[in-house]
DNA sequence: CCGTATCCATTCCGATACTG
DNA sequence: CAGTATCGGAATGGATACGG
């Protein structure tokens, strides 16, 4: 098995699992994409600027893990819409936590935009980590470890 | 430029640059490794199961990047410790959104495990997505987009 | 307009061998 | 133990040409 690459589906860990199905760029910036509102082949490529066939093979991976299903398009036959599934739009959380820490700590001079609600046009609040009993947790003082849940 | 990657760290998008740094499966996996607690070059290869060349130019570039600085160990010299800054720290609030999308998605039957904070013994509590002014919006019902921030 | 197919450069990855 | 060096194979990515 010379330069194959290790299959991370199978791992014992929820992270490893989530990287196997959206652990690139493009799927990620797809998925941005379409929490936009974009769902044509041509919009992907338009906003995004990446090369058609690799957008191709990506949407296909992406429909075949169940992130987005396709849907028809009335306004001409052979044309097709790519849906966010439920899973999908489940994503929006680790694309706000992906967006926070760029905009801390990728952007020299602080960014004057962010993140938005298009329907109620508010702002999407910071996330924070807490424990479950509703404690804040400064992620200076966490140590993450895995745990077996209590019933 | 055939064949040459995108280079996303200059994007007008706090997604697209955080993806630049830390946008690859093996990258995402140390760092998880690293806010479990481990430091050093052998735990990383022994949890992770990469390769060795793969993992020196993957922690080089980390530390370039400031998510990891290098310490010296007391208990020999040239053995040193990867030890995580306060960027590489920030990034447990996507890990957290990461294990949980997996832990929704991935696994078939439900997991009896998931992650706590050490020090205190306590679960970490789910992430959910609010808008500023502390309303909880459902995923299915998001359409995000950038705003401008107001003064 | 929506893709698929082909070509080729570059990058990624794993195995191994090697140095201190 | 902590890496570096090198090698071949695989996957990724961009450009372009093509078919519906």
């Amino acid at each position: 098995m010379r330069g194959s690459k290790t299959d991370l589906a199978q791992a014992d860990c929820a992270i490893a699992r989530s990287l196997s199905i959206i652990g690139d760029w493009w799927s990620l910036l797809i998925i941005r994409d379409a929490l936009g509102g974009s769902q044509r082949f041509s919009e992907f490529q338009k906003n995004i600027g990446l090369a058609k066939n690799i957008l191709s093979s990506r949407l296909r991976k992406l429909v075949q893990s169940e992130i987005f299903t396709i849907e028809d398009d009335h306004s001409s036959p052979s044309v097709h819409r790519y849906v966010l599934t439920g899973r999908g739009k489940q994503l929006a959380v680790v694309m706000l936590a992906l967006w926070q820490w760029g905009e801390d700590n990728c952007f020299p001079g602080k960014l004057d935009y962010g993140l938005a609600d298009e329907a109620s046009g508010k702002m999407l609040a910071r996330m924070e980590l807490e424990t479950a009993d509703g404690r804040r947790i400064d992620p200076h003082d966490l140590r993450m470890v895995v745990k077996m849940k209590r019933k």
